[in-house]
DNA sequence: GGGAGACGTGAAAAAATTGTCAAAGACCGA
DNA sequence: TCGGTCTTTGACAATTTTTTCACGTCTCCC
């Protein structure tokens, strides 16, 4: 995991580094607002550890100009002493994904930095869609079922992955069909026979159903 | 926003009160876990604050049923005091969305709770409605009654959703009957049938009615 | 307490939607 | 052009939903 450590005090940042680096963390430090900023702009991290009070570029703004200048969307952990809480606690919400009053136990951080790295790889649109033991990859445009291959038309794998998109709510035959054709929708009930297709390959060689219908509505990813 | 506190202390459960209640906050108390799990299960909250430290029933063990037995997937912000830190942190993630460090700040608490609902709706966007134990989730158009599925077709869904979002206050029968035929009202009294069939699903396989008529006006959900 | 209207019950018919599948047409690369 | 895949069409079957209707029960009000 990729961690970057925006913070002046040498010794929280050397605090980190020990408990964190030998647990596998890679981490980068700076020491500054600017050098910060530079380095979340250019570089991958998983989550930026960021102190409020920094010379130079504060804290606050770093993270407001990263997400709206850069829009950077790495979650971000703020640090912040207990006697800056009043006035900056409401601007939190903003940008910041957490946030941390000092003094904090490395092991507290190395918990919140977990919690928000899953929780931003869980909403974030990772390549790999997945619902029970179905899987698409967006890029190879591969789906499996239990680890066997499934074949798939292009209008099978745009139905799938518009379900596995929106696994956690029913979408409507209109959606589906504005998906596929657009503008100009097709006279008949073209996708009627493009879902028992797609129910061939990814449903009947399966006990499980996991396409449902909804009846009046369309369709949606379930399992019992 | 309505929020259950779990917690057997009682200096700080009138340290919460005192602070959240003059902000239009609506307060339930439960000096026990037993209690909170009872409150959690039958009442509808945004958030719930919960002690890990409790008499009878922990927290940890609390929020676990709530989730797995329950399927209550209302928000949980666990209070804990320091040195429970070391043993108790990893098992956080289960089912609590967030936690906290005695001793806190209230002001603190108030951040991380609207963080938390704020959190909770956008990423479900789940507009999960709640009487007592039955739910009805408008995006996957799921419906649940301790635990258990309701089938439910269009029209039954339509009638419950609308007696959920107006589940403090009797809905009229024209009411009902405008919303799902709009103007084209069927010549007879359909409706009856409909609020039969739906009673059916939803009170009949249960001890408790929810569904109750008001004579000659319409129906309304109510508990005893 | 009794009558009238409102409501609950339930089977069965009617209507609407969806599943199934073969075959024809459209499209695309070799 | 040819051969194959992909897409669409259309018919029918199966399923689900909605309505109808008849009758029994309950509530309210006189």
């Amino acid at each position: 995991m990729k961690v970057l450590v925006v913070e002046d005090n040498r010794d929280i940042a050397a605090n980190i580094a020990d408990y964190l680096e030998p647990k596998g963390y890679v981490l980068d430090f700076a020491s500054n607002g600017d050098h910060g900023l530079q380095l979340a702009t250019t570089e991958f991290y998983d989550v930026i550890v960021l102190d409020i009070m920094l010379p130079g570029l504060d804290g606050m703004t770093l993270c407001r100009r990263l997400r709206e200048e850069s829009r950077v969307t790495t979650p971000v952990l703020m640090l912040t002493a207990r006697d800056q809480l009043d006035d900056k606690l409401e601007g939190f919400q903003a940008g910041a994904d957490d946030y941390l009053v000092k003094p904090f136990s490395v092991k507290e951080l190395k918990v919140r930095l977990e919690a928000i790295v899953k929780r931003s790889q869980h909403q974030g649109a990772s390549h790999l869609l997945q619902f029970a033991d179905l899987q698409y990859d967006s890029d190879t445009m591969l789906a499996t079922r239990g680890g066997l291959n499934l074949e798939l038309n292009p209008i099978q794998r745009k139905v799938l992955q518009t379900l596995l998109l929106n696994s956690h709510r029913v979408v409507s035959r209109e959606e589906l069909e504005a998906l596929i054709w657009g503008d100009e929708l097709p006279d008949s009930d073209v996708l009627r026979t493009h879902i028992y297709h797609l129910r061939n390959v990814v449903d009947k060689p399966f006990a499980e159903k996991l396409i449902h219908t909804v009846h009046g509505i369309g369709y949606r990813l379930q399992q019992d």
